[in-house]
DNA sequence: TGCGTATATTCGATAGATCGAATATACTAA
DNA sequence: TTAGTATATTCGATCTATCGAATATACGCA
């Protein structure tokens, strides 16, 4: 069973690790929204989101309902939004560090 | 500034994204331990357990200090294991839909 | 039916993650 | 110095993620 929820946790996490994925749920923090309105909020190619989207739903992260020609996509749980808000205090207690993290990040990038 | 903390959102949550790295933080969560016995605890090869501690540093998600032989290992902040906790609980509330779900990231993996 | 719009899926290229084996480093003690 | 122990790094193989381009599906309306 330990092992099965950490498998389970490491799930959600790999979900929620993307920037892109991140800002999806933060654009529906404050309700439902169809796809196409998800699309022009972030500025993204059509099949990147509904690919980004698709792992939000293999992961039961997100609900979505066909409404005629719209797909519309919600939060199943609003918990991982406190999550997210825990990371952002996170984030801003950690300022400097978490600077110098990315700069190592894109300096290791850059490096290979 | 959104992007940016977008990506380190993103960046610590891919840090977690790894089943070895979720049982690392829990066997940190009551206090420092050095990297020999984490490796007893979880039962992995040393060079594994290496560089999944390496990834927690460069994340700077765990603070480490040698002493002697031996290096002892931290949790920067306890954040880190609400976040688990959190993800616990919503586990237990989605237990049904999380067996499916990894039922289907088992069965995706096996068509593959 | 056929056309237009919204969304999803597939494909192939590239980049990133993971592992064990081998090796390197750093420290202790004889 | 040498041997032994603890930890880290490098390497190469394999698997996974990501992207845009192309294509497919599903729906609504003329």
């Amino acid at each position: 069973m330990q092992h099965l929820l950490r498998e389970y946790k490491a799930n959600v996490f790999q979900a929620l690790a993307h920037p892109t994925r991140i800002a999806i749920l933060e654009a529906l923090r404050d309700g439902e929204l169809a796809a196409g309105a998800i699309q022009e909020q972030l500025g993204i190619e059509q099949a990147n989101l509904s690919q980004h989207l698709a792992i939000l739903r293999s992961r039961q992260i997100v609900a979505h309902r066909k409404e005629g020609n719209q797909v519309f996509y919600s939060l199943r749980n609003p918990v991982l939004v406190e999550v997210l808000d825990i990371m952002r205090r996170y984030f801003q207690a950690h300022l400097s560090e978490a600077r110098q993290m990315l700069g190592e990040i894109a300096a290791e990038a850059r490096t290979r």
